[in-house]
DNA sequence: TTGCTCCTCACGTCACGTGAGGTGGC
DNA sequence: TTGCTCCTCACGTCACGTGAGGTGGC
């Protein structure tokens, strides 16, 4: 004759709360070995303190109650395949959990870069054209690219923006276009750049289409008007980095949300489109150089 | 004259979505610039970019929408003491990242350990007497101690235990008390146990109380029926221990959850309480060794 | 006029915790 | 009989996401 333990008693000896053993119950986890149908007063034996050490042990390392589920259900069915199944989950539960760790790690570093951005209170300058700098992440993008060197902005560029927008046009993503700058001018006073139009990112991968890489961290500010304050802009951006303690890892990036586009065939959608450039909206990204070991910084 | 952008634009400059500005609106965290009554259509001014890239730098580092909330007002209505408000804020955001970094540390660590009991599988023997062995933590406890070397288990512990229960009468908790053996006997052949009777925690210390450190992680079986059992089952954990790979630390530790006590006086909970043998609940636990760097197991 | 964007509810998430109000068992 | 334990709802958590169903603006 098996011992039963009432609900308060198996739980104190599993380390879990009662109404947990409610819940497993409800869910099916762990049902107890008798349950009196007059009181619905639950009984537990000693035996099922195995189940329940599977689960409390899967909880503690981030197990979800539906995955512990499946796994228990695989040891009932599958006594010979449960193993493997089993440290399956638990390599990829390894992996999960470190990279949570490393998300961790950059939070770290992310609350150093702020200690010193807050100090510089998140001001460029009292222009109402101009956003405040913000700390983002830059997702990669399927784009496509042509990269030249010009002698300057302006009418170049914007060439270059017309012909990709026209070769991109079937496949365009109904996301912004951009311009990178690549430091690395092949001729003095030239200025090596990249017009990016993102494409849809579908199975097979767009002919002529590259994926130009984000960055995990940068600082970025949005600005309305014409294309003339970007210089100054990109010099108050860095002056502030400088300030800040920051440092720039790759080439800057100008995103046009709002933009003028000469010919209607580009199939851009009307969000992104401005007749005049006070409705311009663009901005400017710098990608950032985040220390990734942030332990000795206190 | 500000110019005013849809919610739909502030969101996709901002890089959040809608529904969270909207959730922040409602939260009194960012109000929008204006809000049309008749429609209730939100606008927004590039200016709030700002208080956009406060909130979404400080969600980042799982600051919550009340830390946010408070630290806003106090940014609003404190402006000189805003900024060291600020930096106390993120040094224990940082404390708080760095802990649960190491929890999750721990939980890497856990899942090896386990990769190893679950070959196991969790089973000691066939005897519904005997639970199964389980990975736990154990807490620190506040107690009334007697320590003494022993001949043999049996009448002088018992005597131990009645002095001790008899001591901490007035100031007794309502946990099981336990057992410890120190692995140092003074003559060959005694033993060296101190009894531990948990005793309440409040303000100030209670007279002669000693504080007994618990143990990160342990790994305890419960048993049912007398003590003659303790022995084997001793060495069935330590076996099946080695076989999982793991080592332990500390002295081990009997913990009597449902025993006999002869007098009345005590002040036991009738919980812990049992009259015949059978229904004795005891419970083994050995503190284990946890590698702390479990990087390199892979 | 057609799309597109916007609006306000209402409900779901995840694993329980926190009562409320009532009953069963020693 | 008195406490204590147990029961079943019902609701809250946290920061939004996901529709449903409807309206406003270019």
């Amino acid at each position: 004759m098996k011992k039963l333990l009432q609900i308060g008693d198996f739980a104190r000896l599993g380390g879990v709360s009662v109404k947990a053993l409610r819940f497993y119950d409800e869910q099916g986890l762990l049902r107890p070995a008798h349950a009196d149908p007059q009181s619905g007063y639950r009984y537990y034996t000693l035996a099922q303190t195995k189940t329940l050490a599977q689960i409390t042990n899967l909880r503690a390392v981030d197990f979800s109650i539906a995955e512990i589920a499946a796994l228990l259900e695989a040891d009932a069915s599958a006594p010979d395949r449960a193993e493997s199944i089993l440290q399956n989950a638990l390599a990829e539960k390894r992996r999960t959990l470190a990279s949570e760790r490393d998300a961790i790690d950059r939070k770290i570093t992310a609350t150093h870069v702020m200690s010193r951005c807050f100090g510089e209170n998140f001001r460029l300058r009292d222009d109402e054209r101009i956003g405040a700098p913000k700390l983002t992440a830059i997702a990669d993008e399927w784009v496509y690219a042509i990269a030249r060197d010009v002698p300057s902005l302006g009418a170049p560029v914007t060439e270059m923006f017309e012909q990709a927008e026209a070769e991109a046009a079937g496949a365009r993503a109904d996301r912004p276009p951009f311009l990178l700058f690549h430091d690395r001018p092949t001729k003095p006073g030239a200025l090596s750049v990249e017009v990016c139009i993102p494409v849809k990112t579908g199975e097979p991968a767009p002919p002529g289409a590259k994926r130009v890489m984000g960055a995990q961290a940068a600082c970025a500010v949005v600005y309305s008007g014409d294309y003339s304050q970007t210089d100054d802009l990109f010099t108050a951006m860095t002056d502030w980095m400088t300030a800040a303690g920051l440092k720039s890892a790759g080439p800057l990036r100008e995103v046009y949300h709002r933009f003028n586009a000469a010919r209607e065939d580009y199939r851009l959608p009307a969000k992104m489109l401005a007749n005049h450039k006070d409705d311009f909206l663009t901005e400017l990204q710098i990608p950032l150089d985040m220390p990734s070991q942030p332990k000795e910084i206190t």
